[in-house]
DNA sequence: CATGAATGAGGGTTCATTCAT
DNA sequence: CATGAATGAACCCTCATTCAT
């Protein structure tokens, strides 16, 4: 029988003797460390390589684990990417929104998630690789952080700081341009303030004034938190030891 | 020895005997039917399955010929896609800048060439298909119509319409937010004046008042003409046969 | 990652728990196994179609096994002949040069391995195809076997029982000999004693007296022992099996 | 209709219009030369590549002409070796062999055939190439050079000038050691006098006592005369010019 | 006769996936 | 659960040969 394929921690059997509790969480939190390595080390081949690479052979090698333990954890190829991808997401979520909240305007909420994540992307390299590589086409797919962007163009235009547009359009323009961005903090010198100057850009093109969206493009900006043990802070951790190498 | 690769059509030696000249027009003129042939179908294959799909069998299965002839062309998958993509990008350059070469001004410019490709897009899926797939990466190493927008947006902020800003910065939004519309338009029901809102939003987004933006964004487009013997206008055709039967 | 391509039976880790034990042991004889499956197979294919012909389809099937397997064990073709060329020679030494160090003096030896080296082939027709196809340049990059005979022609010469002469010519006329006689044997209809005259003849080339050379080439010969496990052995069991058929 | 393949300059129809018979001779002229170049540019070809590599390409490439034209002559591949193997062994014959003649003593030929087909090998490595690369089975079946080795010996054993042996054997011996020869002087430093020395040796294993072989492998050599018309001559002349540029 | 575009069988190589241990 | 050998479909590419011009 094959082992179950999740993410969660194996919805605990309640109750029952200790030892097998014991057994238990130990147990799965093997489990969760080994499929965080597999997922960390698909993110950087991901990212050398393209996600529509070959991959598993370089993703065990990486992970230093044979392809057998690899199959025990995703059943194909796809899996492997979607689960990346959704993981990547979601962290990218849990490290960015918290800095844009700081801010109840609606405007100022956007210029810090925007900015907030192009530094991300800076310090983390290959996390925007990753993402550059994916494109629109995965960005669009992938739903947590799409949805706080919409949440704040939708409440911009419903307070009025926004011109009223078609929402699609909104989140087009933002994350084409940041991808964009992304692909340029990566491959071209970009200016120090580029990320204030695309967040200004994009305020303006939401409507804001271009005063206005200067100042909100500047505000003090809250440093982002990566959990050390998070899949970006690992996967970075783990390229700079092997680029060092 | 394999026939040459070129797509010059070989500089004819002037004068001397009529069955020489002959033969060498007839031959020239099937090796560039062949070629654009290969290229049509090539277009179509790399919208439907990615940039960096394996492609050749499908290719050759598209434009029914053999495996030899196709190497007789080109020398491999990526020399392909390379001239596909600098076919596509000439022939979007040969359409889209006479409509936008009507207009002095470089904010018009700038909103007509995006209606006009957008446009483009909408009546040709599978060119948006394949700028899509390929992504901003694609784009930006893409020459001509990269030039062509870079020539407007400095000539608007030389002339004062656009607010002072990075170029390549400029470059990021229009042409990120230009890819996530195409793959709007693809994808979803997007309203009609999607085009025109898009526009509108980049001229603001460039530093124009909201006011002129709006009015340059609805000038009168002039039709874009493509060429009924261009790749794009051939490969559309030829995938309606297909889909037709 | 794909398995390791060796040969050694990857010196195992000594103590602990037994499991891991014995999977290794088994593991490594399973690849050892294999490998040598496939270079019997190979050995049988060049010399049926020379050692230049495009092979892996035929020595896969004759091994009866998959193109993958194939390639776990070598990277290309020339790895493949290279290992093959390498196993033969080391074999052969191992046949042939016992027979000849059953004499001390050089000159007994060099006409016993002479002979034992025909014999051998004579039994081991696939073999003796296989050198010949491989011929002069193949052998000459081919050490061992090569070493001994450099060993017994210096030994003889000093002793003074060979003539002085550049040791690279008395190489080649031992080695051109004994591989165009190979190809006697295996194509024409050669006297029962063609090996002894033969011995007798290079002897005579390099310096011994004709009495002496004719008694040194009928010396008793032992009978060269071919290890039933050797690859010369399994590959010629296996082409009489598929004669048979 | 096919044009014949020949290389007799087609039977001429006797008589006739002198047009015709001028037109015919000019034709075939022209034929005789064409063949000619394919013949020179494929030797230099299976000399770099061996002669089971694919040819073709190179050797209309190194001859300048098109793939139609050399099928016009030659209806394929092993037709095209099996023509060059035939007409280097011609050559080899009719250089070497007036050389040879000049001595009535078949041990005084058998030893100046050696060193003079040797002294061509060392002024024609290409043709040394050639010969090498074919190997002892490629020699065997090409019958002009081998009927002189086959006259000398028989003659030798009549007069008593050499032992009696199975002519093969002897046959395999001299020619195995000569292309063994040619290798070490195409790919090793051999001492000036290495022919000499050879045909000394092989005259001791033919049975020639060791002061009569060397006083015969002594004599003077007359310069072997390569036209500077033939196969050889040009082929070479042709490398130079080549490894000039 | 010469030309060279087209052909397609033949061989090489990779890599996701399975499965016995 | 982990391991890694085996598998084979899917690709890639070459090159001898044909044939219309």
């Amino acid at each position: 029988m094959p082992p179950v394929r999740t993410s969660s921690p194996a919805g605990a059997s309640p109750a029952r003797p200790r030892k097998q509790d014991h057994r238990a969480r130990v147990g799965a939190a093997r489990r969760e460390k080994t499929r965080l390595l597999l997922l960390e080390s698909a993110m950087l081949v991901f990212a050398r390589r393209g996600v529509e690479a070959s991959v598993i052979d370089e993703v065990i090698g990486t992970a230093g684990m044979s392809r057998g333990t690899f199959y025990n954890y995703f059943r194909s190829n796809e899996e492997l990417l979607a689960a990346v991808a959704r993981a990547v997401s979601d962290e990218m979520l849990r490290i960015v929104d918290p800095v844009a909240l700081v801010h109840a305007d609606p405007a100022a909420r956007v210029a810090t998630g925007v900015r907030s994540m192009l530094a991300v992307a800076r310090t983390h390299p290959h996390l925007a690789a990753f993402m550059v590589r994916g494109g629109i086409a995965a960005l669009g797919t992938q739903g947590l952080a799409v949805e706080a962007l919409a949440r704040d163009v939708a409440a911009g235009m419903d307070a009025g700081r926004f011109s009223r547009m078609h929402p699609r359009l909104a989140f087009d323009v933002v994350a084409g341009s940041v991808l964009a961005g992304m692909h340029t903090l990566l491959t071209a010198k970009a200016p120090r303030d580029y990320p204030e100057e695309l967040a200004g850009t994009l305020l303006r093109a939401l409507g804001v004034a271009n005063a206005t969206a200067q100042r909100l493009a500047n505000l003090p900006l809250a440093r982002a938190l990566v959990p050390p043990e998070s899949l970006l802070a690992r996967a970075e951790a783990r390229a700079a030891r092997a680029g060092a190498r």
